[in-house]
DNA sequence: TCTGGGGTCCTAGGACCC
DNA sequence: TCTGGGGTCCTAGGACCC
């Protein structure tokens, strides 16, 4: 059987929904991201780009660029309402469906031309049917695997409909410039540069020992075989019950060098990590700090444990020996992080496991607290030791 | 002109065990 | 007094993506 994949991504997502929202937004430059100083572009309309404008821009950056543009915040969760929508929509045509993002997904239609007629007729009718009950637009790239889906949809932009037709790959793939790869970056792009690779073409006449040992093993062989139109491997379906962490941070509006307040930030993410993590239904037995300094160089330390973390306040104060490992207690910091590694669905977990007893015990105090939180969304519940230390600042 | 927040995967070195 | 080889887990930092 054919492969036939589609890629579909919506176009400048966040920027469009607002448009949608309040008409008289159209044709104008929309710019949505944060409102702070130290703010980036989350997503900007094609009027906008014209300037210059791009996401992850800061936002200062882009106030100069285009002065006259429309800044807006962020309204995750209305992005998030439009995005349900769009992908029930797009999982009707396909039950083997992924969603990548907010807003991507693919859809397998290998061995539907029978049922659906011609791609390309299949792919006017998605677009139009999205334009229609969402007014949205979107892009979709068709070839016979994802990675060759993705940049075709990225090359049709925008309301794109780009088809990679079998045996048509590698001239596609030569029209594009090396950084329009997926996987290659600032670094990895300025790196092939070094080396005199100019373009996919050139690129591809290195086998693949070579450009592993200049680029490292993985790098290498994902660009040999990315060259060529095979799929390195990018978005293998995931399992359910395995997620690799999760985690929250802040960058402040100045930098911080007070330990209390930079505690009380610590505990309060403590707080947030613990709440997502028994939201989900996740245990893990990894806590990871990340400091970003005045000057932007990272840094990160992290600690496993024998045994699941029961509390956010165990959380806590693992954190906390961490923050003593890597900050001096004087340095200005620009950002604070934490957060959980090594996840594991809560019901995967043997029984009868050493601590679990006690693990539970504590557990059940917790999800008390996450089920109180549900109750009453929009009442913040906290800690006492952090409603001490706010009365106190 | 300064650089968000939430993730994933890779690498290299070290600890530890058999 | 010298010292293999493999496997696994952990750690810190980096690159990349949306």
């Amino acid at each position: 059987m054919r492969p036939l994949l589609f890629h579909v991504d919506l176009d400048a997502f966040y920027a469009s929904v607002e448009e949608v929202d309040n008409p008289e937004l159209k044709n104008k430059p929309v710019i949505v991201g944060g409102l702070g100083a130290r703010s980036v572009v989350s997503s900007c309309s094609y009027e906008a780009r014209r300037y210059g404008v791009h996401s992850a821009m800061p936002i200062s950056q882009a106030r100069r660029k285009c002065p006259h543009a429309i800044f807006l915040p962020v309204r995750m969760n209305r992005y998030l309402e439009v995005s349900e929508q769009v992908m029930a929509i797009l999982e009707s045509y396909s039950p083997v469906f992924q969603q990548i993002s907010i807003d991507e997904a693919y859809l397998d239609l290998s061995g539907t031309e029978r049922l659906y007629g011609p791609e390309l007729k299949l792919a006017q009718k998605i677009k139009n049917r999205i334009r229609v009950e969402t007014r949205l637009s979107i892009s979709i790239g068709i070839a016979a695997n994802k990675y060759l889906a993705k940049l075709a949809s990225e090359y049709g932009k925008p309301d794109g409909l780009f088809k990679v037709a079998p045996g048509e790959e590698i001239t596609f793939l030569d029209k594009l410039k090396l950084n329009d790869l997926w996987g290659v970056g600032e670094k990895t792009h300025s790196r092939l540069l070094e080396l005199n690779i100019t373009s996919v073409e050139r690129l591809r006449r290195f086998p693949q020992d070579i450009l592993c040992s200049m680029l490292g093993k993985a790098c290498g062989l994902y660009l040999y075989r990315a060259v060529r139109g095979f799929d390195p491997g990018i978005f293998l379906p995931e399992s359910e019950t395995r997620s690799r962490s999760l985690s929250s941070e802040i960058t402040f509006e100045s930098d911080k060098k007070n330990p209390e307040s930079i505690k009380m930030s610590i505990l309060e993410i403590s707080d947030q990590i613990m709440y997502r993590l028994i939201r989900g239904g996740w245990k893990a037995n990894t806590v990871f700090l990340k400091l970003r300094y005045f000057d932007f160089t990272t840094v990160s330390a992290q600690k496993t444990l024998k045994h699941w973390i029961t509390s956010s306040d165990e959380l806590y104060q693992i954190a906390l020996e961490l923050l003593k490992q890597k900050w001096d207690g004087s340095t200005p910091i620009r950002l604070i992080g934490a957060g959980t590694a090594n996840l594991v669905k809560e019901e995967t977990v043997s029984q009868g496991e050493l601590f679990e007893d006690q693990y539970l015990k504590k557990r059940k105090v917790e999800e008390a607290v996450t089920r109180i939180r549900k109750r009453n969304a929009g009442v913040k519940l906290t800690k006492a030791s952090l409603l001490n230390k706010k009365r106190r600042s």
